[in-house]
DNA sequence: ACCTCGACCTGCAAGC
DNA sequence: TGCTTGCAGGTCGAGG
């Protein structure tokens, strides 16, 4: 898409959980990609229309991409799926398809100018691999947060795109128990306590270990918390048995022995 | 201002 | 086999 002018874009039904965009499809023919970029959970597609694109996978969204389409004639095996929701035609020659069997996703359309005040956008946490989200930063945002810690990192206020997995990850590695109020990895002035620079440290190390490995299907990685409630913790010489329990309605993986 | 809960959808696995 | 139930990677609005 990137440096690619919308050919064509065809869309399969009225909206996904929200409708599209007011004239989506005209607004985005014959425009082209600028750059391809990401905010949190968020891709960002500004256009040389002076509108920026925003996607969103949701729960259940992707994007399969034909990359040489255009070179190709048409035929059998061209046929949108159940879920296939948007089609692009690019110019680059490729048909990028957006899938989401759940409709949970997201595509917007907003002027350039006004990507600030986009709710979502707006007030959204520091990026958790870039250099503004430290243990103070950290510590600041959760300074005064009755909310239990893990649901405080799944707040994109707090830092930006942390999902249900990696938070559970992320407080296994740092040691800290899911449960605990946020405002104690900070002090009453909201300066970070050790906890706080261990779950910095951990939140980054997850990121990019699972970026690492390429781990977009959440099937296909190896967690060391998630999903194993039941099994032995993994840290050495610990006994403890991973549980489930569920926090702000999302399922949470702890070991109660070596989080605390 | 802050928090929890249900709603939004479909698919799939487990239990009966 | 076929029904029901519960659960799933995320947000957002209503209500407390």
């Amino acid at each position: 898409m990137d440096g690619a002018r919308f050919v064509r874009v065809t869309l399969r039904r009225a909206g996904l959980r929200r409708s599209f965009p007011p004239d989506f499809a005209a607004r985005l023919e014959g425009k082209t990609v600028q750059a391809l970029t990401r905010r949190g959970k968020y891709l960002v597609a500004p256009l040389s229309s002076g509108e920026t694109l925003l996607m969103h996978l949701g729960m259940s969204g992707s994007f399969r991409l034909d990359i040489d389409a255009g070179s190709r004639r048409p035929g059998a095996g061209d046929e949108p799926g159940r879920h296939d929701h948007v089609v692009f035609r690019m110019s680059s020659g490729a048909i990028v398809t957006f899938n989401d069997p759940r409709r949970f996703g997201v595509m917007d359309l907003v002027r350039r100018g006004e990507l600030n005040q986009y709710p979502a956008l707006a007030g959204m946490g520091p990026e958790p691999l870039g250099p503004d989200f430290t243990a103070a930063a950290l510590a600041r945002a959760c300074a005064g947060k009755r909310t239990p810690l893990k649901v405080a990192l799944l707040d994109q206020q707090v830092v930006a795109g942390l999902g249900n997995i990696y938070a559970s990850e992320a407080l296994y590695r740092a040691g800290l128990s899911p449960r605990r109020r946020a405002s104690t990895i900070a002090t009453p002035t909201g300066l970070p306590r050790e906890g706080a620079a261990r779950l910095v440290a951990a939140i980054k190390q997850v990121l990019r270990d699972a970026i690492a490995r390429k781990a977009t299907a959440y099937r296909s990685a190896r967690f060391r918390v998630y999903d194993r409630a039941g099994e032995p913790c993994r840290t050495r010489s610990c006994e403890g048995i991973i549980r489930r329990y569920s926090q702000a309605g999302r399922s949470t993986f702890s070991c109660p022995i070596c989080q605390r």
